[in-house]
DNA sequence: GGGAGAGACGTTTTT
DNA sequence: CGTCTCTCCC
C-alpha cells in the first residue's frame, strides 16, 4: 500500500506525511490522527527508498513502538521489519553499552531494578538521614538530571545534597551500575561532551511522538542527536500526563523558536470520538486556566452523537459487579471484548475489576503490573540466576549476600567493601577470602554465612546441563511463589535459546520489569489511564471516579501553585480517558462512554490508596464524586444510580 | 545481630 | 486500617 493511500492531498494530513521541511512540528489533539500521519510519514520515507537504520521514529512507550511495527508491516512497506521503533530509553542503553562509549563514559550502563535499589538505601542510610530521606535524596537527583539543572544557571545544589551524591556516585561505580534515571542524562552527557561523535549523526530523519511526554534530557538528547537530520515532532500539551517522570510540556512551544523556519501544523478535527464525547472534553478541558494555546476539538458530525453514561453506585463492591454486568451484557449484545476498555486509577479497583469479570466469564486481561519479583522467594531465584551467569555483577552479589539479614548486613558490607577499595579487590574474590580464612574482617560472619550459601547453590548450578535445567531448579514446576518468574524464563528461553546466556538475562529482565504487551488482543482490557494512551476502543469505562483518586489530592508540601499545575495535570490525564472513546457508526458502534463512581468503600482500602475520605465511619470511608463530573458540562447526561 | 514495641504515614503513573 | 521504619534493649 502506497504511503498516501485513502489521504487527500489537501489534508493536513498529507502534509505532514510529505513535508520535505527539515523540521516540522505537529500539535494535536486526542483522536486527530497524529499518529496515523507520522505513520504514513514513515512508510513515505522507507518507500523512498531511505536505508531503514537512518530513520528513529521514538516512541514514549514501547505500546506505541510495537503499534507503529505493526502498522507498517501491516501496509506492506519495504524495509520496515530492518525499522524498529525505539523508546529513548532502549537506544540510550544500546549507545552506552558501545565499548568506545563506555570508555568516554567510565560507567556500566548496567540499570538497577526496583528490588535491587534496597540495600543501596541501607548502604546510605546511616550517613544520610534514614531511609527515607535517602529515597527522597536519590529521587532529587534523578530529578535534577531530567531536567538538566546543572545546566541551567541559580540552582546551586546544597551541600548536604552534594554529599550525598558522592556517596551515591561512589556506591554506583564500586558497583558497575546505574540509576535508571541516569541513563538518558548519561546519553546527554556522552553527546554534548563529544561533538565529533559518530552517534550525533547516525540518523538522517528523527520522528518523535507524545513530544510533550519527554524531560528536558530526554528533549535534549534528540536535539544533539538532530544536527545531520530531519526532524518532525508531535504532541499535544493536553495530553502531558507525566510530571512525575519531569516530562517538560514547555518543550514543545519552546521548540518552535529554536527551530526557526518550522513548519507549523496542527489537526483539529476529532475524528475518533463520537460528538458527545468531544463536547464534554472540551468542557472539561476548559477548566484547565494555565493552557498556553487552547486549542478545542472540532466534533465531526458524521461520527454520530455516540452515548455517554454517568453512574452512581452504593459501594465499590457495587461498582465493580455494576462494572462487571455492564460488560458482560455489551458482550452478549454482540460487542466484541477487545472492544472494551475498562479504566482506572488504582489496582485496588483494578483487581477486583479483573476478578469480576473473570468471574462472569468475560475474557480479560488485566495490563495492571503483576509484581512477579514481589516476593522474596522469586527476587532471590532471580538474583542467583543472575549471579550464576554472571559472578562479576556486584549489585545481585551485594544484595544476595544481605538479603534476609538484618539491615542488609549493612554494617558488616561497609567493612567488605572499604577492604576492597583499598587492595583493589573485587567482592566476591575478598568474600572467598573471608570464607577460606585467609583474611580476617570484623563483623563480617553474617555476609560470610550467606556467601557460603549463595557459593554452594551455584555450585549444584554448575554441575546441570543446560538453562532449561537451571530455570527448572531455581523456579521448580509448582512453586507458588516463582511461577510467574518460571513461565517468563521457560518463555524466554525458548525464544533465545541455550546458547546467548546475556541475551537470556537482558530479556528475562525486561520481561520481568515490563509486562508483556499482547500483539493480538482478544480481551477486554483493565489497566491504568496513562496506559490507555494511544489506544482507543468503542466501549470505554472509567471506574473509580472519585474525590482523591481522580483527582488525586496534590501533596501538601506543594505551593499553591503547584498544586494547582498538579490539579490540571489530573484533569488531563481524565481528558485523555474520554478521549479513547471510538465511533464507528457504520459498523453499529456507536461510541460508549461510562462513568462510575461509588459513595463508599472500605477505610483501610481508601487510606492506603491514599484517597482521603470525605468522611470515616466504622471503618467505611464516605466518599465524593470527583469534581471532574461536575466539569463535564452540558452535553453530560445526569448521573443515575446504579 | 536480632527482636519487641511505639509511632509515622500511606499512592499512582514509565523506562 | 495496615505496613513500614525507627528506637530501644538484650
Amino acid at each position: 500500500m502506497p504511503w498516501f493511500d485513502g489521504i487527500d492531498p489537501a489534508t493536513t494530513t498529507f502534509r505532514i506525511a510529505s513535508s520535505a521541511n527539515a523540521r516540522i512540528r505537529v500539535v494535536a489533539g486526542p483522536g486527530t490522527g497524529k499518529s496515523f500521519a507520522m505513520k504514513r510519514r514513515v512508510a513515505r520515507l522507507l518507500e523512498s527508498g531511505i536505508a531503514p537504520n537512518i530513520i528513529l521514529p521514538v516512541t514514549f512507550t514501547r505500546v506505541a513502538a510495537e503499534d507503529l511495527h505493526r502498522e507498517l508491516v501491516g501496509m506492506g512497506v519495504p524495509g520496515c521489519d530492518l525499522l524498529e521503533g525505539v523508546t529513548l530509553h532502549s537506544l540510550a542503553l544500546r549507545i552506552l553499552t558501545r565499548n568506545h562509549v563506555l570508555q568516554a563514559t567510565g560507567r556500566a550502563p548496567r540499570p538497577l531494578n526496583e528490588f535491587e535499589l534496597e540495600p543501596l538505601v541501607c548502604d546510605l542510610k546511616d550517613v544520610h538521614g534514614g531511609k527515607k530521606n535517602v529515597r527522597k535524596l536519590k529521587q532529587a537527583y534523578e530529578a535534577a538530571w531530567a531536567r538538566l539543572q546543572h545546566h541551567q544557571p541559580g540552582i546551586a545544589p546544597n551541600p548536604a545534597d552534594a554529599e550525598f551524591q558522592t556517596d551515591l556516585l561512589a556506591w554506583l561505580q564500586f558497583h558497575e551500575a546505574m540509576l535508571i534515571g541516569e541513563v538518558i542524562p548519561q546519553l546527554h552527557n556522552y553527546l554534548q561532551a563529544n561533538p565529533a561523535a559518530a552517534e550525533r549523526s547516525e540518523f538522517r530523519h528523527i520522528l518523535v511522538d507524545e513530544y510533550q511526554d519527554l524531560n528536558r534530557a530526554e528533549q535534549g538528547v534528540i536535539e544533539l542527536l538532530s544536527a545531520a537530520a530531519d526532524v518532525c515532532i508531535v504532541g499535544d500539551d493536553d495530553q502531558s500526563i507525566y510530571s512525575f517522570k519531569h516530562a517538560h510540556p514547555d518543550g514543545i512551544r519552546e521548540w518552535l523558536n529554536a527551530n526557526q523556519g518550522a513548519d507549523d501544523l496542527g489537526l483539529d478535527d476529532c475524528r475518533r470520538c463520537p460528538t458527545q464525547v468531544v463536547e464534554i472534553a472540551n468542557s472539561l478541558i476548559g477548566h484547565n486556566a494555565m493552557r498556553p494555546v487552547p486549542r478545542p476539538l472540532n466534533p465531526i458530525a458524521a461520527n454520530g452523537a455516540g452515548e455517554v453514561r454517568i453512574i452512581q453506585y452504593e459501594s465499590i463492591e457495587e461498582e465493580v459487579g455494576g462494572i462487571s454486568e455492564i460488560v458482560s451484557q455489551k458482550i452478549n449484545d454482540g460487542v466484541q471484548p477487545n472492544d472494551i476498555l475498562v479504566l482506572t486509577q488504582s489496582r485496588v479497583f483494578g483487581a477486583p475489576l479483573y476478578e469480576a469479570m473473570v468471574a462472569s466469564g468475560v475474557p480479560t486481561k488485566s495490563y495492571f503490573s503483576e509484581a512477579e519479583l514481589n516476593r522474596d522467594e522469586a527476587q532471590r531465584a532471580f538474583a542467583l540466576l543472575k549471579l550464576f551467569l554472571n559472578r562479576q555483577d556486584r549489585v545481585v552479589l551485594r544484595w544476595l549476600v544481605g538479603a534476609n539479614g538484618h539491615n542488609w548486613h549493612a554494617a558488616g558490607y561497609r567493612r567488605v567493601r572499604e577492604h576492597c577499595e583499598n587492595v583493589g579487590a573485587s567482592p566476591w574474590d575478598t568474600m572467598a577470602q573471608l570464607e577460606s580464612g585467609t583474611l580476617e574482617l570484623p563483623y563480617t560472619n553474617g555476609i560470610v554465612t550467606s556467601f557460603t550459601e549463595i557459593r554452594e547453590t551455584l555450585e549444584e548450578l554448575e554441575v546441570l546441563a543446560d538453562l532449561a535445567a537451571i530455570v527448572d531448579r531455581l523456579f521448580p514446576d509448582g512453586n507458588d511463589s516463582t511461577r510467574d518468574i518460571r513461565g517468563l524464563a521457560l518463555g524466554v528461553l525458548e525464544e533465545i535459546g541455550e546458547n546467548d546466556r546475556d541475551a537470556f538475562v537482558r530479556e528475562l529482565s525486561i520481561s520481568i520489569s515490563q509486562p508483556e504487551i499482547p500483539t493480538e488482543i482478544e480481551d477486554v482490557r483493565v489497566m491504568s489511564l496513562h496506559k490507555s494512551k494511544g489506544l482507543s476502543a468503542p466501549v470505554t469505562v472509567i471506574a473509580g471516579c472519585v474525590q482523591g483518586l481522580l483527582p488525586r489530592r496534590p501533596d501538601k508540601n506543594l505551593t499553591p501553585n503547584e498544586q494547582a499545575q498538579y490539579m490540571e495535570e489530573q484533569r488531563r490525564l481524565f481528558y485523555v480517558g474520554i478521549t479513547r472513546v471510538k465511533a464507528e457508526p457504520q459498523a453499529g458502534k456507536p461510541g460508549t462512554l461510562i462513568l462510575t463512581y461509588s459513595q463508599e468503600m472500605p477505610a483501610g482500602d481508601a487510606l492506603s490508596v491514599g484517597i482521603t475520605p470525605a468522611r470515616l465511619s466504622y471503618g467505611t470511608a464516605l466518599l465524593h464524586a470527583s469534581q471532574f463530573i461536575g466539569e463535564l458540562g452540558p452535553a453530560a447526561p445526569n448521573p443515575i444510580a446504579g
